[in-house]
DNA sequence: CCTTAATCGAGACGGTACGTCGTGTCTTCAT
DNA sequence: ATGAAGACACGACGTACCGTCTCGATTAAGG
């Protein structure tokens, strides 16, 4: 018998609502297991730790049907990165996805290969759409062509994740003046 | 018989030591407590987990005799900030920090109660010198009075924060960058 | 200071008191210091073990002013022997000294100093008396002069003792009957 | 997975060895795991305390392959009394088998489910073994008829358990001295 | 009568064992 | 011939007591 895409996905389901009930640091193979009406061996097989598998529940997530993952682009880059970072922030004060976030979060921090993993395959291709919208505000005219695209990217993005992680005040206005802020600098030089 | 203070050093240098040489993960009580010479009860009676115990290591360790905690002033805001984010990233990639920093930050995601201990005696203070240096700076007319100091502090700390949480490339000359953009969008507005 | 007295009652009567609500496995130095209101040392220093404290509960209980210790007699050996035997059986099967006899018993068991003061500050003397009583009869011409009483006092009490140590059913007809059995043998020879 | 008889005997055998070695009191789980080569939880699995495993250590060892149980029936009651109550005798002198027996007793003591196994499983069918051989004394006229064979065996037996519980001399002429009067006894009425 | 040293209560200490939980490996059995 | 079920050796958990050790605070002698 081939790998059993049931099992697949309770497991997957499992791990991600259990993540959300108890945290990441009681989350366990066995409670996964039991609650998917899984052999634990059946875990053990396809994933190396409570992490990966965690780290595979977002992944169906984020891989499940959602339209177009472009950043939006009206040719107005400040409102445009005023709206998605005020989605951003939206999304982090959710609760659904705070706690499991939090414990992709905690199993990178002490795994550097799920870190290798995670970089590789989610924030990779999402910095790469940052970037993307950057590089067509330069073609407009919008920035300067010289402007460093990565640093930009994170002096954009990582204010609002410094906030959510000591769990500080995150407000759609502190989006709103972050990205006044950053786009200001990046267009004086 | 009042506390032992000899038992409270000791068990904050084994858990510094321990969580360096096996990381967060692998870190226990029992280790701990075998590696000070102390009963386990010892522990469990003064501190309620073991990011409690890393973080008092860590408070013991910035409350050690150092010079002045404040941020240089030389009165060029900008080579301050600089020297200052240099030394930063040089504190960030030397091993024998980033193993028990990532160990904390760890403990903090998941435990709200540890992360808001944190936030007042570690990073409010922390942040509290950033912001006076800041406002020497506004003072000084190097910046405009209107700034956002909790907004700039984010604006050029947090990147720096993001490469190392994410083991992405940190140099001197990132560090330099994030000053000089911050500083020109904070002088822009 | 000399030996407080009261500490010293409180504590025998709180082991006493415990040792039937929890049974002496359960039995700690702990509880019985915390039950009598004193320090554990006060125990330990004038006690080796929770064992000899049991043992000092029971002689304290048994000096207590009680009347003439000496058996029956009433010139009718049997008559006498099934008074005794009879309040024996009854005294083993109430509750209230059950529970600590058992504790008693179990200590001894496992600690043969403890076994070694008991036979000589309690059994000692209680067999000396029945030995007296049977004396008498053989002087009264109501038991031959050649029995073994040693003999006589084990073949009398000793099947009482098992059916209490086993539990099982241990009534006054037995007693009766061991009285007239024993007897019978004693005199035949 | 069925249960591992391979670790069931190492348990008991580490038992059995272990009670002899350091006494029932200083007897612990960890102690027999360790020595069994076992985990703790395959003790915790099968026994509900240690005093069920010694217990079923001597059940496996009086189960092994030992001939005829029944005891000897010459057609010479004394006799054959006497040749077993030395033999038993023998045995509670026997360093090797008094510590595990100690310790059993205790157990019993302060566990009454315990000692209603031990009652169910190890007494009652010696005891049974025991008034057969009484009843075929009646039957052979050695004994009348009327004689009560429950109280016949307690006042054969327990003389030898009450001086081997308390440490007293326990000698074969003291088996002789017991068989020959309480036979006289039993047959006198 | 007033020191003064033994004893007291309290409870922290370094330890050992408890009984439970989870790990990652393994075997069995039903499908 | 796979997968659920779960036993296994192992290791850590957090708790309960052990017996020893300070701590002040009585407290009853004896100077």
């Amino acid at each position: 018998m081939r790998r059993s895409d049931a099992s697949r996905r309770a497991i997957l389901l499992a791990a991600f609502e259990l993540v959300g009930e108890v945290g990441y640091a009681k989350l366990t193979i066995e409670g996964i297991a039991a609650r998917a009406g899984v052999g634990k061996q059946t875990i053990y097989r396809w994933w190396p730790s409570k992490g990966a598998v965690l780290f595979d529940a977002f992944l169906a997530l984020s891989e499940d049907p959602q339209g177009d993952p472009a950043l939006p682009d009206t040719g107005d880059l400040e409102a445009d990165l005023k709206l998605v970072l005020r989605a951003t922030v939206a999304e982090l004060s959710d609760p659904r996805y705070d706690a499991p976030m939090r414990a992709l979060t905690a199993a990178m921090l002490n795994d550097p290969a799920l870190a290798a993993e995670y970089e590789q395959r989610l924030d990779a291709p999402m910095r790469a759409l940052k970037r993307a919208r950057l590089r067509s505000a330069q073609e407009a005219g919008q920035l300067p062509s010289e402007a460093d695209l990565d640093l930009a990217v994170d002096l954009l993005w990582s204010p609002l994740m410094r906030r959510w992680l000591e769990r500080a005040e995150l407000t759609p206005a502190f989006a709103d003046a972050v990205v006044e802020t950053a786009l200001a600098g990046l267009r004086a030089r």
